[in-house]
DNA sequence: CAGATTTTGTCATATTTTGGCAGAAAGGAG
DNA sequence: CTCCTTTCTGCCAAAATATGACAAAATCTG
């Protein structure tokens, strides 16, 4: 599983390496070192392309014409890029996807179980406050756990 | 079970051994040397992987994308690191979590029946006497003991 | 098509993490 | 209190990791 934070560097033609945390785990729960990287809120939301997969197929099974729909699968679909690792477990991110998340300096990667985020890291270190509020108020509201 | 309280210093790149008696309940309860270390409110939540996973898997079955999952699931897996204890018994502390948790010399592990704690020992002073007063509070508020 | 720019592959190196040992400190038994 | 065992921790060497640099390949532009 994905998890916890690690602070890397991007290059100025935004190549950045990948944790080898999580380059293992890709390497020996997946057995593939290829991902599926997306846009989403204040980020990038990064799938190994088996997790990626299953939830196109859940997206197939969606009323396709219903307006939640289209919008939801437009946005996720429309701004994904497949990316292999390359031998030193970098991958690149495109000067678009850059630009509309603001990623300067440093990128934050945060793993969250099947899945990972990658943060422009001051943004993330602005947001962190307010991360842990939303954290408090979603235990109220999650009663499965 | 995990109880009381034991003082260990941490080295600048963040290793510390676990205490004894949590390592042998670890072993002899939990046949396995491997934690879950989490943030929580002021200090660190470790907990044996069996228990931790419980909780995951519990998580996986949330609606991936609602906001509250999003929240919940950023804060709590996103702090969250897997530790071997090794043939010492010691961990890695990562320097986000150490940053995060003002981690200097000395933390003090505090045992909680399924799981302990991990404070800043300055920080966890500091608290003693706010701490008593809680407790105090609590009494009251508990019917069932 | 030629030159300029960007992307990719490889290497070298600085930094961090890991593993293991040895000795200090703490705890227990008698 | 003293000795002995267990536990903790500082140290060092070795391995792994991240990243900067640079040349070769690919792509874009006019």
């Amino acid at each position: 599983m994905f998890r916890g934070q690690y602070v890397h560097s991007i290059s100025n033609n935004g190549r950045v390496s990948i944790p080898a945390k999580f380059r293992e785990l890709l390497n020996v729960k997946y057995s593939s070192s290829t991902i599926i990287v997306s846009m989403f809120e204040n980020c990038l939301l990064a799938y190994p392309i088996i997790e990626w997969e299953k939830l196109e197929s859940k997206m197939q099974d969606l009323p396709s014409f219903k307006k939640e729909t289209v919008d939801f699968e437009r946005y996720l679909i429309g701004n994904a890029s497949e990316c292999q690792l390359d031998s030193e477990g970098r991958i690149n991110i495109s000067p678009v996807l850059r630009k509309n998340l603001n990623f300067k300096k440093s990128v934050v990667f945060v793993g969250i179980l099947t899945r990972f985020e990658i943060w422009d890291e001051k943004l993330w270190e602005k947001n962190r406050e307010s991360g842990f509020r939303k954290f408090q108020k979603s235990r109220d509201q999650i009663d499965e756990i």
